[in-house]
DNA sequence: CTTGACCTTCCAATGGTGGGAAGCCCCACC
DNA sequence: GGTGGGGCTTCCCACCATTGGAAGGTCAAG
């Protein structure tokens, strides 16, 4: 099976299959004679479960984790869910803070008259003075966010 | 004042002003005889409205946005408004995003025994071959989620 | 006058994905 | 037997925001 075949079947675009290769997350394919990619059913299983794990929001170092428990006929359930486990933490941090910025910037929306007048308590905040303990401070990535 | 002092007085690292000076966000900081640049109060000021915006996770566009309006005397607070209801939608949505990865992994965790057997209804989930209607979705970048 | 802290510019990496170019391969159709 | 179009190959670049580091200039205190 060609890479756009198993594409379409895993719901993995060619180039992140190409990608995954690349680093390492899957080991490269076999080739036909032309040098094109083969693709048997139990890589296109593979590169679904994947799929399913990005969709879970899982980062690519822990897919590799819970592949190599996938694969691992002896593993424990334990390791699993400790992974997982993690995982839902790292996000209900994230949403904790998205949701601050979120309550935050809604009390300011509130508060703002949105008319054709330039006063503007968003703009008052954003740019109010009275600030002290701020550090430079190594503040998060936005794909970390 | 140096760059080093702005960075302190602004929570915005020295690097950062920099860059938000290269990619224009920012106007061309003013130089001394040496060449290092040269900040004023009015500049931290305007740094920390920057970095007050990003800790509510506006993007360099929108702050941009946001700035030009902060500077204009004849602005409506319409405008900011807008902006504001606006970038709390997109909050929101990855806010539901996060929170359905979340809430699916909980239920599986829930599901896991988490012990010395290798049974995982959490790899179960993903290695789960019954998913047609999967495509090759442009599945969104992981810095928008 | 030296030392160390600060500044300068430039280049690279992060993570996940998409876009595109240049060139080869394969199949169907005429 | 050609030819056209679509798929495949590799390689490089872009996004976004941020950090790290190298190579070299400047400044102040000792």
């Amino acid at each position: 099976m060609n890479i756009g075949e198993a594409a379409k079947q895993s719901g993995v675009s060619a180039k992140m299959i190409r990608h995954y290769e690349a680093i390492g997350l899957i080991p490269p394919a076999g080739r036909k004679d032309s040098g094109y990619r083969d693709y048997a059913p139990a890589d296109v299983h593979m590169l679904r479960f994947i799929r399913r794990a990005r969709d879970l929001g899982f980062v690519v170092a822990e897919i590799n984790e819970l592949l190599n428990l996938w694969r691992d006929r002896s593993r424990q359930s334990t390791d699993v869910k400790r992974i997982a486990a993690t995982h839902i933490e790292a996000l209900r941090a994230r949403i904790a803070r998205l949701e601050q910025m979120a309550n935050t910037l809604e009390t300011l929306v509130d508060c703002c008259a949105g008319d054709h007048r330039p006063d503007c308590p968003i703009l008052a905040d954003l740019g109010d003075v009275a600030e002290p303990a701020l550090k430079p401070v190594p503040s998060t990535r936005a794909f970390e966010i």
